[in-house]
DNA sequence: GCCAACGTTGGC
DNA sequence: GCCAACGTTGGC
């Protein structure tokens, strides 16, 4: 069991829409970069968990809890001709970009990227560091642990 | 919209 | 295999 923080754009994926999906869940679409994928590809396990966290906006920080609820499986939209995330170098028996899908667990009080900045308790965590822009990173369980205590 | 940081691409 | 150029990320 091993635990994660995912970023999403909330302009695409919000906390709220992953409410509103059916099944509490989406498919984390549109990794392409390397190490993030080998993270889902490689180590994502059915009921790892997730740290969601909004991006890029007005507010970044975490706003939810959420589980891994599949292994990794090839990205479909690699394979759209003109997609966005389409992907020449891709077939689909060579498939090169994988996602695993995410099921919210609960919906939180939005856990500011300042806020997080201000606990030296986090000073390890890996999107505080300078430079960090993986989308997808592992989050260290004590972490995890003090995170889920702030977001009580 | 700026720009630092960093990943990818492609010529050599 | 090096590395300059270019593209992207994402906070501010």
């Amino acid at each position: 069991m091993r635990y994660w923080l995912m970023k999403s754009e909330p302009a695409d994926v919000s906390i709220d829409d992953l409410a509103g999906f059916p099944n509490q869940t989406v498919d984390w679409y549109g990794v392409r970069n390397y190490q993030a994928r080998n993270f889902m590809r490689d180590q994502m396990k059915v009921g790892d968990g997730v740290l969601f966290y909004h991006s890029n906006c007005a507010e970044p920080g975490i706003a939810g809890i959420a589980e891994v609820s599949t292994l990794a499986y090839p990205d479909r939209l690699q394979f759209i001709e003109g997609h966005k995330y389409h992907d020449p170098k891709a077939t689909p028996e060579n498939p090169r970009w994988f996602n695993v899908d995410v099921k919210l667990v609960r919906k939180t009080r939005l856990l500011s990227l300042k806020e997080m900045r201000e606990m030296p308790e986090l000073a390890n965590l890996r999107i505080l560091q300078r430079g960090n822009r993986l989308s997808i990173t592992p989050v260290d369980p004590r972490d995890w642990e003090f995170i889920l205590n702030k977001l009580k």
